[in-house]
DNA sequence: CGCATTTGACCAGCGC
DNA sequence: GCGCTGGTCAAATGCG
């Protein structure tokens, strides 16, 4: 199992993850490590940090092992650069949200650069980088098969910009996902 | 025409 | 050592 860094406490230099533009939102609203109902009606289901641990049992499992495929011998420059980024390998931030989309609109462009079907999971898992320049962020968009309706989206990295879309990014999503009330 | 998505191939780490 | 799996690349394709 990888690193999911508490959500707040990111360790190396990384600030926190404000940049996902809701955040602020998130905090007051508490909504993490309320995830054991089993029987959630709808809604955010969850901020999963330090271990991902999904409440169905299901695996999100992103850990592993990192990013291969990097290996590409004309750049050998860039497989170095890489190999070490590896080795540091930037917090993640993952959530799951009960949602019929499993793009949440986080005012933020993304391009996808791949896909690929995991293992224990009839749904493919989507793989999107950030495509402001410069901005390193990926971020991962997997469906659980064993409930379909739950989107776990996984955050690597931290925006270095700020949102595209200036204005009601909370509320965007909040249209997107039924939100959670902690019992 | 430019940009985003799709998709197969490639690579590396891990478990057996 | 080999096979499996996850993560990424890049060419091809689609769309506005």
């Amino acid at each position: 199992m990888e690193n999911y860094l508490n959500f707040f406490a990111c360790s190396s230099s990384a600030p926190p993850p404000a940049s996902m533009g809701f955040t602020s939102n998130m905090e007051s609203s508490n909504v993490f490590g309320n995830v054991h109902g089993h029987s959630i009606p709808n809604g955010f289901l969850g901020l999963k940090s330090t271990e991902i641990h999904v409440p169905t049992g299901q695996e999100v499992e992103n850990s592993s092992r990192s990013s291969g495929g990097f290996g590409r011998s004309e750049n050998e420059e860039k497989s170095c650069k890489k190999k070490y980024e590896k080795k540091i390998r930037k917090p993640r931030y993952a959530f799951q949200t009960r949602s019929q989309v499993d793009i949440l609109d986080d005012g933020y462009r993304w391009r996808k650069y791949g896909q690929k079907a995991v293992k224990n999971n009839k749904f493919p898992r989507s793989y999107y980088r950030c495509t402001h320049q410069g901005c390193n962020v990926k971020k991962q968009v997997q469906r659980l098969s064993k409930d379909e309706s739950i989107v776990v989206t996984t955050y690597e990295g931290v925006h270095t910009h700020p949102i595209e879309k200036p204005t009601d990014n909370f509320e965007h999503i909040l249209n997107q996902m039924q939100i959670y009330a902690p019992l």
